[in-house]
DNA sequence: AGCCCCTAGTTGAATTGTAAACCATCGATG
DNA sequence: CATCGATGGTTTACAATTCAACTAGGGGCT
């Protein structure tokens, strides 16, 4: 440790809990991976098709979906890319404002979804929700939260359908953790 | 939800944990990313570097690195690979086994980590630490290690220097956070 | 209108990551 | 000691991601 010693090194404790996050969290995320790979899709692609599908009328600008899940502009044009050319996904310029694109989920989109959310949302309880007692599990998730507000206050799910008529069930969104 | 309902979805609350540790911990990971930035180094790499400093003679075998922080050997091969382009690191065949390799800290790599370290342990601190209780960051790490013992039981870090001779010095490793 | 700067989104090249095939060695076993 | 499956690591080809331009439309101001 030498004479680097400054009051932001980590205690052995914090290091210990930090290092248990960061290769927990990489752990995790293989799991979810894989357990996603018989359909040829990753996580973050799926994340953007569950957002699409809670979405009103399953669609959404292109900037509010890369905001909402914490991904580039840039990445969310090709992810998109990708899923339209599975047919999963359509572009639709917006009436509004001539600048913008909106996303929209095709009902083959929406097959797929529901067919891949039963395995996603079993590897998140497998790997995640079920490892932990509910106790522990919301402790995880409070302190996420706070971080996700410190890092990114007032950042928002955008307006879903899962609001109120979640249950009325007009567009089907996947219900579960999706993403 | 129409008749897909069945055990195996999240609830609501559950649903909210699961997205803000998916969110925040994206949020997380770009935040620490961007201070590593200006030392043209990415999270990953750090990562790699911080585990070699830590080993007894900066050295580490490559699968026990790779193991170590979660990356599969192809990567970690990679990674090396631009690591060792910038003189930070040195392959070298291991004696006991002639497969193995081992990859070494270099002088200049070990300076390079002690100008890093600083930035990163301030990023770690400013975007999670302190950005909850203690009793709330000790749960998140509390839990994250029950999921990594989930997801790979028995991960240990590979034995290092800082056990015990850590404040005799000897191998200066970065003693904070590091990765 | 004309100007300016900001936001939305795309593009394409350069980096980085993944997957599968591959070579060499190990080490148990017959 | 020859064989054979498993392990360690690299390579190659390809897929995904980033980064820095770039196009185009907003929208305030004069």
């Amino acid at each position: 440790m030498t004479e680097l010693e400054s009051p932001t090194w980590l205690t052995a404790q914090e290091q210990t809990f930090w290092r248990a996050y960061l290769r927990g969290s990489r752990l995790l995320e293989n799991e979810l991976n894989s357990a996603l790979d018989g359909f040829g899709v990753q996580l973050t692609e799926y994340e953007l098709i569950s957002m699409l599908s809670e979405a009103p009328g399953g669609r959404l600008r292109m900037s509010l979906l890369a905001d909402a899940i914490v991904q580039s502009r840039s990445r969310v044009t090709h992810t998109a890319a990708r899923l339209e050319a599975r047919g999963w996904v359509r572009r639709e310029s917006c009436l509004e404002d001539k600048r913008g694109v909106e996303l929209v989920l095709t009902e083959s989109g929406r097959q797929a979804i529901e067919d891949m959310a039963w395995a996603h949302v079993k590897s998140v309880r497998d790997a995640l929700v079920d490892a932990l007692t509910p106790e522990e599990f919301a402790a995880l998730g409070h302190a996420m939260e706070k971080v996700r507000e410190h890092l990114h206050p007032g950042h928002q799910e955008p307006a879903s359908a899962q609001q109120a008529d979640c249950d009325a069930d007009g567009d089907r969104a996947v219900p579960d953790c999706a993403s």
